[in-house]
Order: structure tokens, then sequence, then C-alpha cells
DNA sequence: CTGAAAGCGCTAACAC
DNA sequence: GTGTTAGCGCTTTCAG
């Protein structure tokens, strides 16, 4: 079959460094010193390099470079959802420090998957990324193993309970469900619910709502109700949750949410059903979103530094020069709503 | 400076083809076949390489691979933001097809600042991506000719108003502007406002809302009112500005918003200002977002496929194989809500 | 300050 | 079915 001879063809390849070097009348080596800010290159060279590559569209192949190097400017990040807002919260924190940085995130999700999350991990350190930032302390041996294998920082996010590989930037679950019981004891609340949702998969919310049961108990006024339902987290689950909930336990004058949504989900059926927030029932909510701002009623929630999360933990795997492990908690703290 | 010797320490360095070829006793390109699940391998050989793999904790580097062919498993993903729900929706069921292909997300956030998309473009394609997914139409030419060089598939989405460089999914924000318009008065309301925020930054916004005013010209009752906030979209900005329209134009009975978040920030005023709704004002929304079937008085809005445009988008890049350029529109649904 | 040579780890294209 | 050869595009030596 003829074929068009390509130097009549105007359709352009992708640009190399040869090229540009062979344009700019210099060694394919200059071009790549150039390109990489590298020292040693006179402003003559620079411009003429500059200009040839300006004109070529050039875009360095990053594959090859990483490959040579063997370091990347890639960071693998594991996320366990993208559905609620947390983690896109979180996702946020990370690329707003890793775009000034230069390095771009991979993204893996293991929608709550464990089998899923150790083969997300282990397409994303293919790639040779330059760290690599996990969801939880619980990883499994595998992932463990093979981010070890690779010589990289790695960050473990959201919790801080529990053992690490590495550096951990998060909160203590344990810590937030015993302050949610002191609170809720504080004020004076004797008959505590409690609202979950999706079975309790995110293994923190689990975590939170056990520390809970443990200081109310403590408190002398152990749950009087717990309900989780199946279905994924949303306001009209939590809405659903609290008629159910009093339904069989109308004697019950506070709830603790596994989260937000659920918490925002029960305020509205009391105001539906006019039941008094705070007066008939409390409500505490966890997360601390924007939302709970603006409610009619408040929220009173435990809030988290989701954006400041992720953002801490791209700073440390972007300056791990010198400091190795670090276990930074960053701590929550009760937002004064008017719900709780 | 001594140095301990390597063949003392147990350190295991990353693994190559070429390690596992040596201890499985075979040519380094039958462990590629292996890898890779070329044809023409014998069970036996496959059994012996697969064993020398796990026994080294193996995993191929995909730079050299792709560097090698020239053609990777990474998608490039340009996003405006992720600090609302939208974009993150979208993003998952971009994830969600490309898990299933054995593809992986490589994030770039532009913030919405056209010059910084240009190089978060440029970083992405320098990674030799299978195909790039970008938002919106109204791409500078730098990145039309730095995407069209790459000979890869491109998709954009969220819009479908514009010219595209090849495949499009997503909804007519000209369509949607109108339909508010034509919804509202065939409700009934003569005196129309409109809120927006952020300076209108994400311009499918202001496409919708010159459609909207334009439409409810036609209808003969010009808009009456239009409040523009500077904040980005929240709840809290919804309440403040609808706060802020109602004085000023007492007379509005119905408001269509820029957004959900904006939208049910309003509703809360209302509720919280015992404005009736929709009695007293009416409120459209724009998303459809899940929040809005939980509220006391259930927001009417227009509702977009976030999860699903992401979907159809990393689907065309899947399959882009034989048929090319489409132009896919999503449409959108006003739900019925008791808001409006 | 600039260039020449070598090779990162893998895989297409061809032998056998 | 399996192995050999060559080279993807870049960067790290090491010379000049």
């Amino acid at each position: 079959m003829k074929q068009v001879p390509d130097s009549i063809t105007l359709r352009s390849e992708r640009a190399t460094l040869k090229d540009v070097a062979r344009l700019a009348g210099v060694s394919d080596i200059s071009v790549s010193r150039v390109m990489r800010d590298a020292p040693n290159t006179s402003k003559t060279l620079r411009d003429k390099v500059i200009k040839a590559a300006n004109e070529l569209g050039y875009t360095p192949n990053r594959l090859a470079g990483a490959l040579k190097t063997s370091h990347s400017n890639l960071v693998a990040v594991v996320l366990p959802s993208m559905s609620n807002e947390v983690f896109p919260q979180v996702l946020d924190g990370i690329d707003s420090v890793l775009a000034k940085h230069g390095l771009c995130a991979v993204l893996g999700v293991s929608q709550y998957d464990p089998a899923r999350e150790i083969e997300v991990v282990r397409e994303l350190l293919s790639w040779s990324p330059m760290g690599i930032i996990l969801t939880g302390l619980n990883a499994d041996p595998a992932i463990v193993r093979m981010v070890s294998q690779q010589n990289i920082p790695v960050v473990q996010i959201m919790d801080i309970d529990g053992a690490a590989i590495q550096s951990v930037v998060g909160v203590s679950h344990r810590a937030a469900g015993a302050a949610a019981a002191d609170y809720l004891f504080e004020k004076g609340y004797k008959q505590a619910g409690y609202i979950g949702a999706w079975d309790e998969r995110p293994s923190r919310s689990k975590v939170r709502r056990q520390a809970f049961e443990f200081q109310l108990a403590e408190h002398g006024h152990p749950i009087a109700a717990v309900e989780i339902s199946k279905s994924p987290s949303s306001a009209l689950i939590g809405a659903q949750a609290v008629e159910k909930l009093l339904m069989r336990h109308p004697d019950v004058d506070c709830i603790f949410f596994a989260n937000d949504d659920l918490a925002i989900g029960g305020l509205f059926h009391c105001l539906k059903a006019e039941i008094s927030v705070p007066d008939n029932l409390a409500i505490l909510g966890f997360n601390g979103i924007d939302l709970g701002k603006a409610t009619p009623v408040r929220l009173t929630s435990i809030a988290t530094p989701r954006f400041e999360m992720g953002a801490r933990a791209a700073e440390l795997l972007v300056r791990d020069d010198n400091k190795k492990v670090q276990i930074i908690d960053l701590g929550f703290t009760i937002t004064s709503g008017e719900s709780a």
C-alpha cells in the first residue's frame, strides 16, 4: 500500500527533545538542561532552545524522564469514596498543595473495597509516584509491603488511632466519639441515640460509635438506641432513621449522627414533624460541613479539618527531605450550633 | 566513604522484569508476555513466571512500558474546581468507568483560572495519557493545539452549546435557562429574580442566566432583579442574597438560582424569616442535588446527570476505536419539588 | 559552559 | 512457543 510521504503531510507528530535540538542547532543534552532549568546553561543557549521549543510546541515526555531518573512528579492518592463531600474536600486540599509544587495527583478510588484497594495501590505504584497518600490506618499487609518496597514517603490520612506505615495526618475518632458523649452529657441529655449508615463501612465511624457508647456508659447513662442503615449516607436516610428510631424509642432526647448528611436529614425531619430542636430532641453531627451553618436551626457538629488534612498530608510528602515520620493530630472542634 | 555492600543488605530494591526472568529461568520477553496476558505463552511458562514474580513482589514499571509503546493507561481529567459537589460527582462517574477498564485518572484542577488550565493540560499531556477529559467548550487555543497534537481522544464535558474539539457530553445550559423561565411563567409567576455567585466564574451559569432573562422577556415579563454575589456559592451566601434581593425588590415572586447550594440557602432563609415557599416566594434551583429531596419544603430544581456525564465521557474515551466524534446531549429534567 | 556515550525497563518486530 | 535485537526519549556520568 502506497503511503503519502511523511515529509509532505503536515500532520505534526509530537516533537521530541531531539527535534528541538536539531532546530536550535545544539545538542540534545543542552535542550534537556534548559528545559529542566539545570545549571550550566548560557543565556544565548537558553534563548535558542526556548525559541525552538516554542516553535515546535514541544512538551517534554515525562515518561522518558521519569524512567531515567526513577522519580516522577506524580503523587498517588487513594481514597475510599467520592460520593460524599468529605473526600473531595480532602482531595481539594491535597491538590492545592501539589499544584504549588508542580506535582500531579493520580487518583485511585477503592469504593471501600479492600481487595480493590490493593489493586489500586499496585496500579498507582506502577507509575513510580514520588509519594503516596492512603486513607486510614488499617492498610492491608499486601499494601504495606508494596509501598514499603518503593522507598517513597507514605502518608496516611483521616485517622490517628493505630499503627502507621510512616507519617499520619488525621484526627482521633476515638476521642471524637468520647467528646460527643461528654458534650451531650454536660448539656444534660440522658437518653442518647446514635444513627449511622452504610453498615458502618467507613470503619472510622464505627470507632466513633463505640467510643461514644463507652463514654456514655462511663457517665452512667448507657446508650438508649442505635440505628444503622444499610444505605449510604444521605439526608433522606438520616430523616428516615430518625423517624424509625423515635418510633421505637420515643424517650430518646438526643442523637449523635455518623455524619452531617445524616444529621441534617434528621434535622429536616424534626422541622417537618414539628419536633422542637433541641428542646425535644438534640442533634449532634459529625464533620462540620458548611451547610450546617445555614440551616434554620444551625447544626451543632464535631468539625474536622478536611481540606487542611489533605493539604498537610501533601506538604509532608513534598518536604520529607530531612524529617522522617510524623504523626499529626489535627484535632476536631465542636461547632456551636443551635441543634444541641 | 565506605559503603555497606549491597549484596549483604536485605533492603530489596524494586524488582525488574529482568530479575523475574532470571529467577524463573526464562527470557525477559517471556516475562513481559505473561505479565501482559499476551498470546503465545504456554501454561508451564506462565506458572514459572507468575511464581517468580510473586516471590519478588514484582510490579511492572509502567513508565518503561508506556515509553516504549507510547500509550499509557492514564486518562487526564481537567476540572475547574473541587469545592462544590458537582465536579466530585462527575469525577466519581469518570472513575467508575475507568476503573472497569484498568485505567487511571490523573487529575488537574484549574480553579477556574484559564492560565492555570493551560499549565495543567501541558503537565498532564506530558504523561502521554491515552485520552483527556476537559471541562467546558471554551478551551483556550493553546489547549486546543496541545491536545490536537497528541492525537488522542478528547472529550469535553458539562456543556454542549459551542464548538467542540472532538466529542462532547453535556447539557445545554442555554436550554436550561430558557426552561427555567418557561416553567416559572407557566406556574404564573410574573416577577422573577435571579441569584448567582462567584461573579459567575463558571461561565455556564452566565449562559443560563442570559437565556433565562431572554426567555422571560419573550414571555413579556422581563427579569425584575438580579443578585450576583462575589463569594463562591454556598447556602449561607444564598440566604444572604435572598435577603438582599427582597429588600430591594419586595415584589419578586420567584427566584431562579445558579445552583442548588444557593437555592437551599435561600429556602432556609425563607423558613427562618417565615416567608412561605412557594406561596410568597417560589424557589427554583439548578443541579438537582439529593439534599433537595430531604428539605422540609422539597426543592424544585433543574436536575443534571452529573455522575452519568462523567461516566459517558469516560466511555467515549475507552471505546473510541471506530466511531469518531460524538455530541451527546444528556438533557436535564425539572424535578418536581414543592418550592416552585 | 557544552557535548558524546550509555542505559533506565520495557516491548515491537522479527528470528528460530 | 520462545528468544534475540534494537530502541522508545530522556538524563546521568564523564570528557572536553
